[in-house]
DNA sequence: ACGCTAATAGAACGAACGCTCTAGAGTGCA
DNA sequence: TGCACTCTAGAGCGTTCGTTCTATTAGCGT
């Protein structure tokens, strides 16, 4: 049984990931958690957003070794991306396209009403992107455009969840995945290009 | 003055940018609107589920219409794609950077919930998948990479609006903007020298 | 055994939620 | 003028929200 405290930030983002931040309830969480009230606030005394924020900033850097264990073991820029697209598509199927990103929908709703919370969002997907442009980089594309393409990498990913999600379907975020492949492929390939020569 | 109907439909999405689905109430809506709630609820006597997908569907043909708009002024495939991200990215800055797309916050939100806004997020999203694949299409690229590329565009789209906003900067649109013209320009090339030898 | 702090426990608070209800105002046709 | 119907108007319904509160129970160093 993991501690009380870890429990409430897993429920909190298994809530999040299927009713966002406003679709989401204190009672919920307690209930999930199977924690009371008293604890929920004796953990987390400033309430929801603190709550929120500790759940967000705790599950970026969770995703970003997953990126990193699935990119270790891949041959190729383009065979990680290829993995993380499928993977992503399959564990949606598996879970009943519950949303994998929890930080992606809270991310919208709370971009306009709290800056804490955007912040926090803010700081786990920028954190995304710099592991996957250093990995671009290494495969030898130069900074700016390695950053560049992370970053596409990244709104192709949440994009895809979202079309996935509202279709039910995973063929958008496969077909998405295998267009980010060509286009991590024909980026590496003229940059090793320029390079080499 | 537009008709009371419109104006309900024009502050709820107006809402819907800022706050997403859960996030706006009832009340809001009539003080936005500066309609009696009464009004409110004798033209979607079904409630805020029903005000919720009539505003959905009657915004998501008028994204359309704006991005037919661009594409027939720009001259390319890739110019039309750069003045789309090119001009979300304007918006954002001169809207304090509310969100661009109501559907897209509203889709993560509702897509394990609520049926009924599910299928009305992706019928739009659908719609605006074969407008663009259609347009690929006329450039000369087949069918199924067409309704690929398209798919890859939209999502990238949403997870532009997404980082911009999260960040607070229109610097991940921008650059997203221009990856995606990269790949459909190398789309098209390919295909084209497919199709002509 | 004692005292102190951390953690558990859930009832209860005022505010806000989506929605219902009744009453009246406006409009068009006979 | 009188009738029928659409729309306006907002008070008030029961429920749930995030949060606070007091009380009680573990855990641990001394």
């Amino acid at each position: 049984m993991p501690s009380t405290r870890d429990r409430i930030l897993t429920a909190t983002n298994e809530l999040f990931r299927r009713n966002g931040f406003n679709g989401t309830s204190m009672k919920q969480i307690t209930v999930a958690a199977e924690v009371p009230m008293g604890s929920l606030y004796h953990f987390f005394p400033n309430g929801k957003v603190q709550l929120a924020q500790a759940a967000i900033e705790t599950s970026g850097p969770a995703y970003q070794q997953l990126f990193e264990m699935i990119a270790a073991e891949a041959a190729s820029p383009r065979g990680a991306i290829a993995d993380f697209f499928d993977g992503a598509a399959e564990v949606l199927e598996a879970t009943g396209f519950i949303d994998i990103c929890p930080i992606g929908t809270v991310a919208r709703e709370v971009a306009s009403t709290n800056e804490t919370l955007r912040e926090s969002t803010w700081k786990v997907f920028s954190s995304w992107v710099s592991a996957a442009a250093a990995h671009f980089e290494d495969a030898g594309v130069p900074t700016d455009e390695a950053h560049q393409l992370a970053t596409t990498v990244v709104a192709a990913l949440e994009g895809g969840f979202m079309l996935a999600r509202a279709a039910k379907d995973t063929a958008p975020l496969r077909a998405i995945g295998s267009s980010i492949g060509v286009l991590v492929d024909t980026t590496l390939a003229r940059s090793v290009g320029r390079t080499t020569v």
